[in-house]
RNA sequence: GGCCCGUUCGUCUAUCGGUUAGGACACCAGGUUUUCAACCUGGGAAGAGGGGUUCGACUCCCCUACGGGCUGCCA
């Protein structure tokens, strides 16, 4: 599904250029969504502003690396509706190429070959631990050896950092935010094994790509120093900065399985619309002014990498599900019909029968505006997907009593030749009740019960409405009985 | 341990030195009603704590507390 990573193709970029975004997750599970919102940022900043939006997986890891993984975030980023531009690049595919840029920073003198070995490493902290240092970088006996003293052996490729000064990290979101270069150790960019380390293909990759702004979550903002070197070492553009917090639970700590739905999947098989996640995950940790409910083309028209707020946000099933209601209510219905469908899949439930599907898009603007979610949505449009004979719950089984039943029999004869608009059938309704010395409330119990079998429905008219005149007398029949 | 970031109603947030600190979700009360919703009206609800700076701090600075992140030949 990763095709061919994209070759160097871009000259390098200038702040004034085209804005090109990125979203970049390692395949080692499903799209979580934190990752979600983080993808949602970055595409609503690119596409606003005319620019690009590209996917790379940073699959450099093999161990952990699976290609279904990588499908079910392709699948997730889908579902939300956030389309990417050109092919997906394989961070693993540009290993060449970031072992070259490797070398280059050795030629330029900016990283040097280092031949300490992982025990050696080990060592010298459990040293300083045993000295009673909390930590220490590891300092690397080979940073300034002479060339000549190199042993045949294999070596890591690290960087030079500077030990003095400092690296300012100018953040749109977290501000400028400083770090000593002495808290900053000679990072590994080649391992011995001559294969890249992330902190460096992020970055060559990065480049390669043209990636002007780089969105991302703030567990990179110590690393963005890391980073930084290396832009400085190569000469490259330093692209602008934007580290958004990291989602939480109800519960304000960090986003875990025990919190429940962790994954991007597991919202669509929950039931929530596309639209609706996006409007909220936008909202969740970024405002403007007092706009709640908007499309995502009213997002993009106003997003700024200035309005995302600097504290992590909770998530809050509440609002979600407020959020959604409102775009439930006014989509379009065949669309929101088909959406309902990708739900019934997702959520493993069996697909609708053609005159379900007709019943469910003519019941539609009936369900719509009052559902939060596609389960209470089809739980609405029980009467409308149920075929006869309608078994009455018990509660609502109460309400067809001997009187009700009798009443009900005097009703159908009057529905044989009456126009079937809501106009005709509620003074007939309204006359039965009357007749019969009982509220309307009274008779819509035993009406509910027959044509739903249940005891909360949508109004009565509008079952008759959807159902039909044949169906509506059939079902009065049956319960009459 | 060190370094970095954060902290406004229960929750998401507005405010970018001067406001009765606003909105949304949730909650409570009332209204409407054909059940459940939806809808309408009203209500309670916040600047973590302590120092500064200033005529004036939610807003700027410092400290503390709490939360989070980074500190790997993981990404």
């Amino acid at each position: 599904m990763v095709s061919e990573r994209l070759t160097r193709l871009m000259s390098p970029q200038t702040t004034s250029g085209p804005v090109v975004t990125r979203f970049a997750p390692s395949p080692t599970g499903f799209l979580h969504i934190g990752g979600g919102r983080t993808a949602l940022f970055n595409w609503l900043f690119a596409r606003g502003r005319g620019g690009k939006f590209l996917l790379r997986i940073e699959d450099t890891d093999r161990e952990r690396s699976t290609p279904e993984a990588t499908a079910a975030i392709l699948k997730g980023l889908t579902w939300l509706g956030l389309d990417w531009d050109g092919d997906v690049v394989s961070q693993a595919a540009g290993r060449d190429r970031h072992a070259e840029v490797a070398h280059e920073m050795l030629a330029r003198g900016t990283a040097y070959k280092c031949f300490s070995t992982p025990e050696e490493i080990a060592a010298f902290r459990a040293a300083q631990e045993a000295a009673g240092a909390s930590y220490a970088v590891f300092q690397s006996p080979w940073r300034d050896a002479d060339p000549a003293s190199h042993p045949q052996a294999p070596y890591a490729i690290r960087m030079k950092a500077p030990r003095l000064g400092e690296t300012i990290i100018d953040d749109k979101v977290q501000g400028r935010v400083t770090i000593r270069n002495e808290t900053l150790d000679d990072m590994i960019v080649l391992r011995s094994d001559g294969t890249p380390t992330y902190m460096l293909a992020v970055v060559v990759d990065d480049h390669d790509m043209g990636v002007t702004h780089v969105i991302r979550g703030d567990d990179h903002l110590n690393n963005a120093a890391r980073q930084q070197m290396v832009y400085a070492a190569m000469d490259w553009p330093v692209p602008v900065w934007a580290h958004i917090p990291l989602i939480h639970g109800p519960d304000g700590k960090k986003l875990s399985k025990r919190h429940g739905a962790t994954g991007v999947e597991e919202y669509q098989a929950m039931g929530y619309p596309a639209a609706g996640m996006r409007n909220y995950l936008t909202r969740l940790g970024w405002a403007h002014g007092d706009m709640e409910i908007f499309t995502s083309a009213e997002a993009m028209a106003v997003f700024s990498l200035e309005g995302i707020g600097r504290a992590p946000a909770r998530l809050d099933f509440k609002k979600l599900e407020s959020t959604c209601g409102h775009h439930i209510a006014v989509m379009d219905d065949a669309a929101l019909l088909h959406e309902l469908e990708g739900y019934l899949a997702a959520a493993a439930k069996p697909a609708l029968t053609p005159l379900q599907r007709a019943r469910l898009l003519q019941a539609m603007p009936v369900l719509k505006e009052r559902s939060k979610n596609f389960p209470e949505l089809l739980e609405k449009a029980s009467f409308a997907l149920i075929s006869r004979p309608v078994v009455a719950e018990p509660k609502a089984a109460e309400s067809l009593d001997t009187v009700s039943r009798g009443i009900l029999k005097t009703l159908t004869p009057r529905l044989q030749h009456a126009s079937w608009t809501k106009e005709t059938l509620e003074p007939i309704l309204n006359g039965i009740a009357a007749e019969n010395g009982i509220g309307f409330g009274k008779l819509a119990a035993p009406l509910r019960a027959a044509l739903a079998g249940r005891s909360v429905t949508p109004s009565v008219f509008d079952m008759m409405l959807v159902i039909g005149r044949e169906e509506t007398i059939a079902r009065l029949d049956e319960a009459a009985a």
